[in-house]
DNA sequence: ATTCGTTATTCCCAACTGTATACTACGGTT
DNA sequence: AACCGTAGTATACAGTTGGGAATAACGAAT
């Protein structure tokens, strides 16, 4: 199933595992999740929502919206796109999407280490 | 909005907030979650899954779905039902169902308060 | 002016989830 | 035997979500 593309815990011992979802929400609803996160990343990667979506087996209509969802909810866009030009045009990270980003993978991690720590202490 | 029935955490400061969900993962997905253990509770508590479900603005085809799913995964069913008699039947939570719910409250305390801690540590 | 590739936007459709409804099975009570 | 309220099951329906396709807008390069 691999869901979000993280891995399934290892389920040898008790045929359970502990898993969650961790998201920070803003007015609208989901303001950054995983997927969400990882598409800014793409974004940055490629210069492109196009390219990032593709990349990610997204349509681009929902990563459009993902990131326009990320920046109605955020005081400073965290990217900015530009149309026309030689290249048609492009999507970059701002600083603040830079920040963000950072951020939510440093939350991301202490909430993966609270999962693993969970799943050796819960009786599941 | 209200997700599953849990409050929205503080947003005055910085407009967002830390959420999250939790559950244990079984062979077919989701095992237990906040919303099946919920209904244990209220199961336990009138003795029905109808009732439990009327009570959960559930319907009763969802509640009996969940209640089915989580005793297939589980080794020892959580949940014994009978049907016909005076009160036409009903559904009882067994000992094993307690101690599951009981884990389940337990690691979803530690959850919530890491999801509080996180809200005070991070940026958003 | 034409070209080009991307952003931005709209419309229709498929899949999934859960609801509502209706029905049968059950078995103690009367 | 009839009654009653629950479990259990099937079917049809509604809402939501995301995909796919089609199209316009844009602006630098040629």
């Amino acid at each position: 199933m691999e869901r979000n593309g993280r891995q399934a815990r290892d389920q040898s011992k008790t045929g359970y595992c502990i898993r969650g979802r961790i998201w920070v929400e803003g007015v609208e609803g989901t303001f950054l999740g995983y997927g969400r996160v990882v598409l800014l990343q793409r974004i940055r990667q490629y210069g492109s929502i196009t390219e990032a979506a593709k990349s990610m087996q997204m349509s681009y209509r929902h990563a459009w919206e993902l990131v326009a969802s990320m920046n109605r909810q955020s005081g400073v866009p965290l990217v900015e796109s530009s149309t026309g030009g030689k290249a048609g045009g492009g999507t970059r990270l701002t600083e603040a999407g830079e920040k963000a980003t950072e951020a939510f993978w440093a939350l991301h991690k202490r909430f993966e280490e609270f999962l693993m720590q969970e799943d050796k202490r819960t009786a599941f």
